[in-house]
DNA sequence: GATGAATGAGCCTTCATTCAT
DNA sequence: GATGAATGAAGGCTCATTCAT
């Protein structure tokens, strides 16, 4: 094996010219990295380039402005957080306990739930106040989220008996995740995935108490 | 009264000029609200200036730096934030409940729980990553804070007979607030503060049933 | 007739590849319409590409630098317009003031004296003081337009008895011309080729009272 | 004189800091200078404030935009222009023929007829198509001329018994002077002032023979 | 011939910081 | 204390040019 290649002994070197599609891919992946080591506000286009090993009149090619390639890049963040729950749904047994516990795990997950993902989401909510992009680009998946897990607590209740507001306990596991999340961000020294998982397991045998145990779902009877 | 200004004692100072104190906090507000408004990335020394109806000039000769200045701010917010839940946890009663529900109260009072307020925190937040200041002024009261919560979780394991995991339970209604604030931040059309603390209620009454429920904290037998 | 097409109802569209010639000469084309339409300092590749339907790449294959692209339609226009007053003075009758009077005619007829050729040349006026193009393209052409004048104005003395300085008179009615065009481009209101004319006449006529009148040349006695 | 300071011998350097005002006539002039030596397509901000010995970011703290400083410049050469026409005609005789040959005389004056302004003019003139500044800022001070110019004209007529249509006569006047003034700029060697002078003093002795020769204005009888 | 990805020099602009008043 | 002129580094962006296809 003779591969000098800087970027691994596995990675081809990125070749000079690439399809359009693989190009934008490449450079959205790069600009989470660099939000998640520089922030947002120190997230330039040349830090951008830099990552990626182009120049930074390409980004600017391909994007036309930073604005838009923050935008597309939030974009696509959200469509793959998307398409990770709605796979773990999709792939989750038909009760509505699996379904729960299929979206606690997808969000844990080391695709969704990493370093660098993390850091871009709390960059883009630190600057959401500021410019609505964060509504216009991540409203309606995040409104679908809720309207998914609502469904599943209310079929909770109509299944199992149980007999609690579906919208604050759908709002209550939501907010859980969430501030988890926050703590991986911002904690000094962050607890593991885990440790993260047993407390929404904790807090969901509270509310579920024959379905979950604070160390995770329980086993169907 | 004691004068502590370095420059004299100042009998009758003109309206032109403020006490070096009042003068830091005046900036430091104009701060908090020019990054809510702005947000953090675009947070420069002449807005904050310009909110605060000062020559930018000014701010620097308080504050010697941009750095030292958004620094002070977040101390001034991490401080303003723990001398809130400590007032509210010295006024509540003795037993563990009180405590609970003082420290959940605490975090919705207005004073805290604003649009400014969360904005600064949500933009230190998402900045926090590339910088370490979070760490160094928020760790310690942060600590405190999570220290001060998990004590009460374990008396009410030792006063009221529950048997759950003070630091997983202490986390659990921490993060509950967080998620809650971050979805007052960036939600399109946000809940009021009555329904965040029905969410918190409704968490608490499933851990603490004999002492919470969805409404509110239940009146001691 | 419905044809929209803007190259003329005429004109098929064009085709995808072309004669030398032909493509060099639509880009000269196109490079005309876009100053007039942005400016000299605006105008750019991308945009005479653009307006030409052709790609950038194309436009310095043909003429390998935007410097010599704008250089060769300097030429263009002045030998356009040499070639129309030479055409016009050919066909006119034998008699000095019929040259004068064609030479005159010239400058304003349509093919030269609409809005797209003026802007042009006044951009490249504009800037030619810190290019020396200007002198190296049309130098030459204008020192014949001048030589050429100048001779009709002699015989206008020699041939009718007027006593004027050629030199002098000839540069009267250049200047005369040129002011006039300048008019057009800039003023708000541009009067229409007509009173441009009439005023020439008038010009005319006082320094040339038996053979022009200010409502244009005298029919011959 | 070993004096190398490109001010000038007697020029001191300029002071570090000066009275807006002045500062800004100063950038002003060196944006004229600028533009008369590098066209108005290259006149970068970096260039003028080169020519002022200024640091760029000190043009835009005067003048906000590069926008805004060429909009600025063009309003000063237009009111000195106007200024100079006006106290010219202030200055001259009562008598209409002498206001025409003081007009005529102040465009030919050095603080107005030098190659830095004559340049900057045509440099605008070029722009002027795509960019409305020129009619907002120029355009009063050009119907002001103009109108004045043609009252002259008509007073000519009633005082002197002349027929000639005095806005014809007036634009005739007008564009022999702004063509020469195209002349001197875009010629390769231009002639000088006097042979400038003496082609419109031919024209005028052509409309108004009893009140100019071809070598100046008549004496009075 | 023709296209468009890719590069990099240079532009305008922002902004933290310095400093004279 | 307080102001605002002045500086210069760094950012986003434009655009002529190169080059692989």
């Amino acid at each position: 094996m003779t591969d000098t290649n800087p970027h691994g002994p596995c990675a081809a070197p990125p070749p000079r010219t690439m399809s359009r599609d693989a190009r934008r891919r490449q450079i959205i992946e790069s600009t989470i990295l660099t939000i998640a080591e520089r922030g947002y506000a120190r997230t330039t286009l040349t830090a951008v380039a830099k990552a990626a090993g182009l120049s930074h009149g390409l980004l600017l090619f391909h994007f036309e402005t930073k604005e838009k390639l923050l935008s597309e890049t939030l974009d696509s963040l959200s469509d793959e957080y998307r398409s990770n729950w709605q796979a773990a749904l999709a792939a989750a047994g038909p009760a509505p306990e699996d379904g729960i516990a299929a979206l606690v795990r997808a969000d844990f997950l080391p695709a969704i739930c990493n370093q660098a993902r993390l850091a871009a989401w709390c960059a883009f909510w630190g600057e959401s106040q500021s410019r609505p992009i964060y509504q216009t680009r991540c409203g309606p998946n995040d409104a679908l989220y809720n309207r998914t897990l609502e469904a599943i607590c209310a079929r909770m209740n109509a299944d199992h008996g149980y007999g609690h507001d579906p919208v604050r306990i759908g709002r209550m596991i939501r907010v859980m995740i969430e501030g988890i999340w926050l703590d991986l961000m911002v904690a000094e020294k962050p607890y593991d995935v885990d440790e993260a998982l047993a407390t929404v397991w904790t807090g969901l045998a509270a509310v579920y108490p024959r379905h979950f145990a604070p160390h995770g779902p329980r086993a169907p009877a």
